[in-house]
Parts: structure tokens; sequence; C-alpha cells
DNA sequence: GCCCGTTCTTATCTTTTGTTATCGTTTTGG
DNA sequence: CCAAAACGATAACAAAAGATAAGAACGGGC
């Protein structure tokens, strides 16, 4: 194994740690199956109507998740380092995805393949107790997301998303891409910053 | 125990079964934890501001669960028989729930407190995996209500409903907390159904 | 049978968002 | 270094939804 795959393989185990402390041999059952994996900007990393079998994790880069409709698309989710990123529904549901992941810069990540985590579930005590957690998160993030959108104004969700945990999203990707994470068109969110800061 | 109660456990099992296969004595683990509460229409199962630490198993009746935000309420979610129903991201975050649920009918649930069933997660592996299997479960219809949000207009979220696997909502409760789980006003609702079906 | 609250529809008016198009500016790739 | 693409602001118009109010239909309780 060469020193770079380790060093990244070090950074998963204390992201996973942050959920459930592993055991040296339920991560050994993990790591000889993790690979690096480079992508450039635009590529995916998972792609609509295929069924996603990856996880990933992002060691350098940053990612977006969309639905596509009429050849329109509206970014579900933003992926930043150090984050587990996945078509994980897909995974789960072993059906098509109905999302694609895309990169929005060149980047790299750490990939290992579901079906492995998934027999790894049923054979290790340690890594059953982080899907559940993992799952767990997962439904609490996707909760607020609903709740946000049923609950606020395209401006509130705006004012939510400046001053809420994910304020770094507005630096670091284009807003045309936030528009449509908000619900709106990029027209329509050029004019609530507008009706904001008025001059 | 009566046999009532005896009989709705053995629903609960059933209900349970389809996610995982429990042994007999993990099944007994938690059924020496089941009650039975009887609920009048509009009253709470759980509360917003309130910690959750109840999962129930609807026996009979209709609910529904809301979140309030200037005395207005959007529905998230209906429960009908046969179904697990808990505040279940407050039980999860142990954080005040952000939600409501409330009994639209005279209605009869099988409970325990999630305390119990977190124990069980630890302390056995059937338990374990149906943490998981619920969990992801949950996640995969939080996401699927996400993107309908995100995705349809409202027009397209009522027809949606109309051809879903959820069209018996439609016939269960009244109109009004529809138009609140699409996410528009009743008004709004009705001008669509009138659109849908000029006359 | 009658009253009253709930539910749903309809109408009017206002506000917001979507649509389309144009125009600078910035970024990117050859 | 230049050409093309991507990005963001803005304007003008159309479409849709929100707010409010009024009225019809329905049901339950007395």
């Amino acid at each position: 194994m060469t020193d770079s795959l380790n060093q990244a393989a070090q950074q998963l185990r204390q992201h996973i740690d942050q959920f459930v402390t592993l055991t040296d041999e339920e991560w050994h059952a993990l790591e000889i199956h993790l690979s690096i994996v480079h992508l450039k900007k635009y590529q995916f990393i998972a792609t609509q109507g295929v069924v996603a079998n990856q996880v990933g994790f992002v060691l350098e880069g940053v990612f977006r998740q969309f639905y596509t409709k009429d050849s329109e698309e509206r970014t579900t989710y933003f992926f930043f380092d150090q984050q587990l990123i996945a078509a994980y529904m897909s995974c789960i549901t072993a059906r098509p995805s109905p999302v694609t992941i895309e990169a929005l810069s060149d980047a790299t990540c750490l990939v290992f393949p579901y079906p492995v985590l998934k027999a790894l579930f049923s054979q290790y005590a340690g890594w059953q107790e982080f899907g559940r957690l993992f799952a767990e998160y997962i439904m609490v993030a996707l909760e607020e997301r609903m709740a946000g959108l049923l609950m606020l104004s395209p401006e509130e969700r705006y004012l939510a998303l400046l001053e809420g945990d994910q304020r770094h999203i507005l630096q670091r990707v284009p807003q045309h891409y936030i528009a449509t994470f908000l619900g709106i068109t990029p027209v329509s969110m050029s004019r609530i910053r507008n009706r904001i800061v008025p001059k």
C-alpha cells in the first residue's frame, strides 16, 4: 500500500470514528478494499439511471448531487472535503440512481464498493452500528432539508443559508447551482440578493 | 398480558418482520415493554418543543405530523394503520421535537419507550440490523419527499399524489391538510383541482 | 329539526416567481 | 493571447401563488 493511500485511509478512519469506534480488525476488513480515484472537473462519480455501487470519501474537491428533469437540473446536495459521498439511496435499494453526482473541480476520492460495506454490516457488530448511525445521520439532514423547503419562502431559505452551518457553500460554488439547491431560478435568486442588500 | 395486547403485539411483530427476522428471545425483549394507548381525535402523541421518547404502532386511526411556524401548520406526513409512528428525529437526537403528531380520529396505538429500543440496538444483533434498515427506510421516503418538493410544481405534486402509492391519503384526510402537505395553501389547491377537471 | 363549526369553493386583488432575452464580466482552454 | 464558454445582473412580460373575504355544502350535537 502506498503512503498516500495509507494516509488517506487514516483520514477516513478518523471520519468514521465520529460515528462509531471500530476495532482494528473491523477497520482492516474495509481498508483492504480502498483505492484512490482522481476526477477532472465535470466528471461524474455517480450517474442518473445507473445502479450505484461505490461509496467515496472526498479527499479534495467539491461535488454536487442533482436530479435532472426535462434537461433541467436541480441540485440536492453539495459535498466537500472529508465527507462521505455516494448515491446512497441507489446503493441501498439497488435501483437505478435518480441522481447524478458531478465534480465541480478537479477532485480526489477514496472509494470502496458498496457491496463490501453491506457484507461488513452482517459480519461485524461495529459496522452494523455504523450502518445505523450513518443512515440516521442522513435521515436527520434530509428531514431538515425537507422542512426548509416546506416551511420557508425562497427568500427565507436564502437567508437561512447565509446564516446557517452551511454558509461556506456560498463561497465555494457558483450561484446558479445554489439557486436550484434552494428550489428557485438563478434569476429569482439574483432578485432576492438585490432585495436583501438594496445597494 | 391481555388478549388484545397480545394480538396487537403479534401485528407489530409481523410488521417488524418485514425489515428483519427476529429470534423469539429478541422479540420478547421488546414485547415486555409494550402497552396500549387510546387517543381521542385531536390528541397529540408527540409535541413540538418536547423531547420525544415514545415509539408507537398504529392499530387503528389516522395521524398527521406537522411543523408549526407563526401559528401556521405544515403537514409533513400522514400515518395510518399498521405503521410505526414516532417523532423519530427527536428520539435519535434527544433534542426537542420540531414536529407535533396529532390524531385525526379516535385512535389506538401500541407504544414502547425509545430508550428501550436504543438499548436493544446494542444488546441484540437482530435489533441493531432493524435499526439500520428502519433508518434506511425513512431515509428513502424522505429523499423522495424532498425530491418532489424540489423538482415538481404544486400542480405536478398534486397529480403525483393522485396517481402515486399514497392515493389513499386523499380519501382519508381533509383536503386542507393535504394542501399544506403539498406546500401550498388550501385555496391554491382548490384552484389546481378546478384546473385539472374543468367541469 | 335546527344551529354552529368545519370544510371547500369562488372571486378579487396583490405579490412573487418563472420565462426569455440582453449585456457586461470573468474564467477557461487551446 | 485570444476565442469561447460560463457566470451574474437586469429588464419586461406572463403565469402562478398568496391574502382576504364571502358564500355554499356538509355533519354533529343539542
